[in-house]
DNA sequence: TCCTACTTGCGTATGATACGCAACAAGGAA
DNA sequence: TTCCTTGTTGCGTATCATACGCAAGTAGGA
């Protein structure tokens, strides 16, 4: 994440929630950073121990209500690759996804060519459209070593990777 | 879904489960073909519900612990669009997802360009490629109507939509 | 038909996420 | 800067999906 990315990102959150007549606390910036520090696309735990080093009395709850709430502006998207935790996003550039069905993963990748796919005419008909990303499975070099020789999908759990 | 196709997959679950030493109980027959006659990519409690009128004793465990295994088998893969429950697949042919953000709707949709779409040099460095498609994400045509104005994520909560 | 490993149903545990409420603070107004 | 109003927080607790241990049950090969 470099500098003049993060300040437009922090910029965008100040003018929506002005806007939106939401109040910017401390936790909020806070939690936000988070996300657009990490590139690990963190669940909402992660998230709460990450802030609660800077800022001690944050409560996990306000970590969830945050999270929606800045979904809900538009701010993170959220992406779900297996069961349990939901994880966050504040990546809001056209890009796509690789994630281990192992580790749970999940990396960014940019294609200008998969930005730009043409969607059928029969998807247009279900709806409107409002994002399209490639999702890629795949079993992560770090899994990959650990794990030599094992069935397709057996011990599937999904975990932060920082 | 078509006879034939629906024959074929109950054949590739004979086969499977032979070859794994997985027997063949009657819950997990009415389990997998309930998630391959439904185009609703349906959640555990949604399957359970419906196999329950043709086997009442069924337990909504033994539905987790099928969903799992035949995960497991390779039988089925999961998506989690949202928040909640995971919902299951059990079309294995190549193929994409439109999801609807309100109701949380997937539709399966065709397209032989995206099938062969080409991932950047980056991604396989991550790890092994296992599978990808592409995820689209909008408003159902149904939520379109009820929904006519409203801010753009708010009320987000999935549901099987039969 | 018999045996035995694999399964099931049940009761209960676990773990993520949500809610009600009173204390609290952001930020516009004066 | 100080004061208000209103959105926010932390906490205790509730919910809800999913998982586990165990004893009874059954698939399916011998
Ligand atoms: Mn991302
Ligand atoms: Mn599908
Ligand atoms: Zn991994
Ligand atoms: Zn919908």
């Amino acid at each position: 994440m470099s500098q003049p990315n993060l300040d437009r990102r922090l910029e965008h959150l100040t003018t929506t929630a002005k806007e939106a007549g939401v109040k910017l606390t401390h936790q909020r910036l806070e939690i936000f950073r988070e996300i657009v520090l990490s590139a690990e696309h963190p669940d909402a735990e992660t998230i709460f121990r990450a802030v609660q080093k800077r800022v001690p009395t944050v409560s996990l709850d306000t970590v969830y209500r945050t999270l929606w709430k800045l979904h809900d502006l538009g701010l993170v998207t959220t992406l779900g690759p297996q069961r349990d935790r939901v994880r966050f996003d504040a990546n809001l550039d056209p890009h796509h996804h690789y994630i281990c069905v192992q580790c749970g993963l999940v990396r960014d990748f940019e294609s200008s060519e998969l930005d730009g796919l043409r969607l059928p005419e029969a998807v247009s008909q279900l709806g409107t459209i409002m994002n399209a990303h490639v999702e890629v499975r795949g079993l992560c070099s770090r899994c990959q070593q650990r794990l030599p020789t094992q069935t397709p999908n057996s011990n599937q759990q999904s975990q932060s990777v920082p």
